[in-house]
DNA sequence: AGGCTAATGACAGCCACTGACAATTGACAA
DNA sequence: TTGTCAATTGTCAGTGGCTGTCATTAGCCT
């Protein structure tokens, strides 16, 4: 890699750094994106040439990790049934994905701006848009694994419909709450997996009592 | 209502269905708010005045149609079972949205900008947002009406993701294919919703062969 | 060293959106 | 009916995200 690549790059993590920085401490609405570029002391243009716009940079990291949980369930033995293919293969990508986040920037810093991420309605918006695209992805890859046709059979994309649902409702209650581990969050998901069966269950009340 | 507010109904109708009009011929990115304003003779601060933003325009009768889901599980029998109340919910409103559209906007042209909201990627991610909110809602009500406390048990989310993510692949699958009827709607909403059990089940292989 | 090409900066402009102020128009009492 | 008050609207100016254009700079390669 030559010189101009290096500070290319160099440039890029730079900017990215920066942004993040901003938004976990002053929030992301309140970042301009000429703050961005003050700050690397670059013009705004060349913010734009690196990132598509201000949100790009915000989804940089979870890009990453979108890439790797893909990966992980396109290598999960094929024996696996569906629903366990999904699961581990979310829950083995986190090691991964904290190995090529650290890479890049902070994991602490990434946690700050999950965070800002579920907290800002128009980046809300985006990172589901961005979940409902993997969805897509991985419904394919059910499909396949399992010889279907996945518009002919609705069952791939109902599966990972119901598991990226249980997944959303686990990361909003581990961003906002106290453990923001790894462990932490492996944990919540797992329980919460198994509370798939027993939520659709018919009678929640006649189980309560004895 | 005297003339000053029915004036004001006035305009804002007129700035919706311009509004709704332009996005379903000419698409959402490629109508500004200044042609909005200009096909009904008003300044553009003036639209603004009305809806907070573009996008407020897109989904105002989706939020209507929220509300009277909302109403429709708020007034389910207690007896009826998690999943099944929310099944009914939604199968049953549809009347009621039908008829509310009617009143504010063409259902046909309230079909076509539907259509224009799943493919425009702002709006579908706005779309998704909303729709998170609303499970938030309707995970509220299924709690209290077992007598559960939301954050404490997680069923109730978990049942709400699950047969949010059945509604939303749905509602691609039909926004998307040819039709665009309330029946077709409906039947497809019923035949998703009992593939649940099929795609949760373990192989699928197995169920295949005889 | 010098020509070539990629990266950058400077500038102008579009669009969504907001604040401020003045002009207009309906409401309501005298 | 008219005059006053309050709500509605238009105009103007400005901010922030984002893009196209063009001249300048800086690394690359012979």
């Amino acid at each position: 890699m030559n010189l101009r690549e290096r500070k290319k790059r160099r440039t890029r993590d730079a900017l990215l750094r920066a942004a993040l920085e901003l938004f976990a401490t002053r929030g992301y609405e309140e970042t301009t994106v000429d703050d961005i570029a003050a700050a690397v002391d670059v013009s705004q243009r060349t913010f734009f040439r690196y990132f598509a716009g201000k949100e790009e940079t915000a989804f940089f990291v979870p890009r990453l990790a979108e890439t790797l949980v893909v990966e992980a369930l396109r290598t999960r033995p094929p024996d696996e049934v569906p629903l366990e293919a999904l699961r581990r293969a979310v829950l083995e990508s986190w090691d991964a994905i904290n190995e090529a986040v650290v890479e890049l920037v902070p994991i602490e810093l990434h946690l700050r701006v999950y965070r800002v991420i579920e907290s800002t309605p128009a980046l809300l918006a985006a990172h589901l848009r961005r979940s409902a695209e993997l969805e897509e992805q991985l419904a394919g890859i059910i499909a396949e694994r399992e010889g279907l046709d996945v518009d002919a059979d609705p069952r791939p994309r109902i599966v990972v419909a119901l598991f990226g649902g249980v997944i959303r409702v686990t990361e909003r209650l581990w961003s906002t709450g106290g453990d923001l581990t790894l462990d932490g969050m492996r944990e919540l998901t797992t329980t919460y997996l198994d509370q798939v069966g027993p939520a659709l269950a018919g009678n929640w009340r006649a189980e309560q009592s004895p």
